[in-house]
DNA sequence: TGGGGATTT
């Protein structure tokens, strides 16, 4: 470890336990009694979590009430069931109960789980529904599902009429969507429930809608106070479920006491970034070869979101006995990915957070600081330790550190680009500005998004949503890539376009670079990289993947073989297969928003580079800059000066124009995802003559 | 010369 971090307090945390005796500290009694019975059924297992006492109170409530705030922390039961009990009492009864949540894994294992409770198949009785995947059937009654899905559901059914319960889970997480949501339900509660109260006979007949939101952290009274304020919905904030106490005791230790003095259990450390990652990787090695004869091995195992899925399997390996296993992980394994075998977190107390800001004139730009993590995540970072057995947390900050956190994370409409939410809202007849949020954007961030549509031409210049607007709105796209997309109808090259847009709007980079193998890396992926820049660098990577192993494909029993040679291909080059994986299925999608829109997606301009440039550009104008006779480049719309990312094919090349997807600040404002485009290009873009407007 | 993490009929 280095010395800085070493050197550090710590503070040691009980966390939950399950079974077996606890290390140091007693593990509530009443915890105990709930997790140690031994092996039992899944129904029993169901009956005797924490929650299951409450039962019969919090049914009461939430058939008392329009909206019913319940807060409980991770592991109390409440997301498994709740809506049980509320499919056992009938509410159920006029139309389904939604559950929904910020990630798709946690939709999918919820559905697993619930319908194992209730001895049916995932997509009968329970069922489930995200991006690419759904199983729900007419017999489904509980379904649990991303909050983006409800968002699109929305879309077409602004009163949420199918569902007599909507349950919005983790909404202390507040992203973009539950935002929306919240906003949207208590919208439906005064349409479907009614204005006035105790009009019993006529609620009857209009659907009424029952709403619970669950949050884990102690500002749930917000919500409360969200629905009740003005319109005075009926709404109960119900208290503390806990499923585990976090106690703490003053611990000063060196940090790889833990391997020397603790028994048996992997360690998870979390960590900003990919550079501390890597960095720390190296000390432990190190110490790992000087540890005394006799001692446990140590497998180091770094864990981020752009390693490649090989890397993964090392992650979820069995530690082998008698070895000891050091997961060095950024946030990702905070809630996207839990690891088995864990029973000691190291948290630094530090993330990275990417935060937007709103640009008056040339688009915005993205920040990517190192700051202090919050309560709420390092509560559950704690909880990541001892999933299995007693587990301890070792916080390098002191208590005063930790209250001196913010409670928990600001919500996501707040630092992001909200171009596409306003599309979507001017979709409904919504007006950001008039809707009803939890917190409303700063007016600037607003004015930015509307000057971005404006420019792409969604809007008309009295903020009217266009016929192009509409369209863009339809893709599930950002409004740029949508924008690329219907450009690319008149410029013949939809194919193309589409290739390109899917791997931008995939979860993860495509380019696979590990610092200590660059000049190999290079040499690999020299015949990809296209002179225009990256994004014909993609186009070119997309099609050599779908071209390696493509004759075998012809026959289908050597399809197998097809797969495993674009497998090698890929890693061969680099290139992060699941990126590509991913961006198929966006692509397949996409097709078929372009049938709907009357865009014909198999139309091809071949080798032709100058159509698919002059789309991308379409939707990128406003991320635009020239070359200055110093040899930096400026915007054309906005002040700054931009640098090329040491990580695009443009880097060190001086191109008259540019056009780039991003402005990331870090020490520098970089340009990322950069093309060489002519400078008369600019002058056939409407959007940049009409930009003073 | 540098890359926290989710999500979309």
């Amino acid at each position: 470890m280095p010395a800085a971090v070493a050197t550090n307090k710590m503070r040691l945390f009980n966390s939950p336990a399950k079974h077996s005796t606890p290390l140091r500290k007693p593990i509530p009694k009443w915890v105990d009694k709930a997790r140690v019975s031994g092996p039992s059924s899944i129904q029993e297992q169901a009956r005797q979590l924490p929650i299951a006492k409450g039962k019969d109170a919090l049914v009461r409530e939430i058939r008392a009430n329009d909206v019913t705030v319940l807060l409980g922390e991770t592991g109390s039961g409440k997301t498994t069931q709740v809506p049980q009990y509320l499919l056992e009492a009938g509410l159920a009864e006029s139309g389904l109960i939604g559950i929904t949540q910020p990630r798709k894994v946690a939709a999918i294992s919820l559905a697993t789980r619930v319908s194992s409770e209730q001895g049916t198949f995932v997509g009968g009785r329970v069922g489930y529904a995200v991006r690419f995947d759904e199983k729900a059937g007419p017999d489904t009654r509980i379904k649990y599902m991303t909050d983006g899905m409800l968002t699109r559901e929305l879309l077409g059914d602004p009163l949420l009429s199918k569902y007599a319960v909507i349950v919005i889970d983790e909404a202390h997480e507040r992203t973009l969507r539950t935002d929306l949501l919240l906003a949207n339900l208590k919208r439906i509660l005064r349409k479907r429930n009614g204005d006035t109260r105790g009009k019993g006979k006529d609620k009857e007949k209009r659907n009424p809608l029952k709403v619970v939101i669950m949050s884990a952290t102690l500002d749930a009274e917000k919500f409360s106070q969200f629905f009740y304020k003005a319109d005075n919905i009926p709404s109960k904030y119900i208290t503390a479920l806990r499923a585990r106490r976090t106690t703490s005791t003053p611990h000063c230790a060196r940090s790889f006491q833990i391997h020397v003095d603790q028994p048996p259990g992997d360690v998870l450390i979390f960590l900003p970034g990919q550079e501390d990652i890597e960095s720390l990787e190296k000390s432990v090695d190190l110490f790992a070869r000087q540890l005394p004869i006799g001692q446990p091995e140590v497998i180091v195992v770094p864990m981020f979101a752009s390693l490649p899925g090989s890397q993964l399997q090392r992650i979820f390996a069995a530690t082998p006995r008698g070895k000891r296993k050091c997961i060095l992980a950024t946030n990702i394994a905070e809630t996207s990915i839990t690891i088995p075998g864990v029973r000691y977190v190291i948290d630094t107390g530090k993330s990275k957070e990417k935060r937007y800001l709103a640009g008056l004139t040339g688009g915005g730009l993205d920040t990517l600081m190192t700051r202090d993590i919050t309560q709420s995540s390092a509560m559950q970072r704690a909880g990541r330790a001892g999933r299995e057995g007693p587990g301890f947390c070792y916080r390098l900050y002191t208590e005063a550190a930790f209250n001196a956190m913010a409670p928990s994370a600001e919500p996501e409409i707040m630092r992001c680009s909200l171009a596409q939410a306003i599309l979507q809202l001017l979709c409904l007849g919504q007006d950001i500005q008039e809707l009803d949020l939890m917190d409303t954007p700063d007016v600037d961030a607003i004015s930015s998004a509307l000057r971005t549509l404006f420019l792409l031409g969604a809007l008309d210049s009295h903020r009217e949503l266009t016929p192009l607007g509409r369209a863009m709105a339809s893709f599930p796209l950002e409004p740029q890539h949508a924008r690329a997309v219907i450009a690319s109808k008149d410029l013949a090259c939809t194919a193309e376009v589409l290739d390109i847009v899917s791997i931008l709007a995939a979860s993860s980079k495509l380019f696979i670079d590990a610092t200590d193998k660059r000049a190999e890396i290079a040499e690999a992926r020299r015949a990809l990289v296209h002179r225009a820049g990256d994004h014909l660098t993609l186009l070119n990577t997309v099609r050599a993947y779908r071209a390696a192993g493509a004759d075998e494909d012809a026959d289908e029993n050597k399809e197998k073989v097809g797969r495993s040679a674009r497998r090698e291909w890929a890693r061969a080059h680099f290139v992060n297969e699941r990126t590509l994986k991913e961006a198929k299925a966006i692509r397949e999608q996409l097709c078929v928003s372009c049938t709907r829109a009357g865009i014909d997606w198999k139309t091809s301009c071949g080798e032709r580079e100058e159509p698919v440039l002059l789309s991308l550009a379409h939707g990128l104008a406003q991320n635009a800059a020239l070359i200055a006779p110093d040899g930096s480049y400026k915007q054309i719309m906005g002040q700054s000066v931009v640098k090329i990312h040491p990580g695009s094919s443009m880097a060190d090349r001086k191109v008259p124009a540019i056009i780039y997807d991003e402005l990331v600040y870090t020490n520098q404002i970089y340009a990322r995802g950069v093309s060489s485009i002519s400078k008369s290009f600019f002058a056939t873009l409407g959007a940049f003559n009409r930009r003073e407007v």
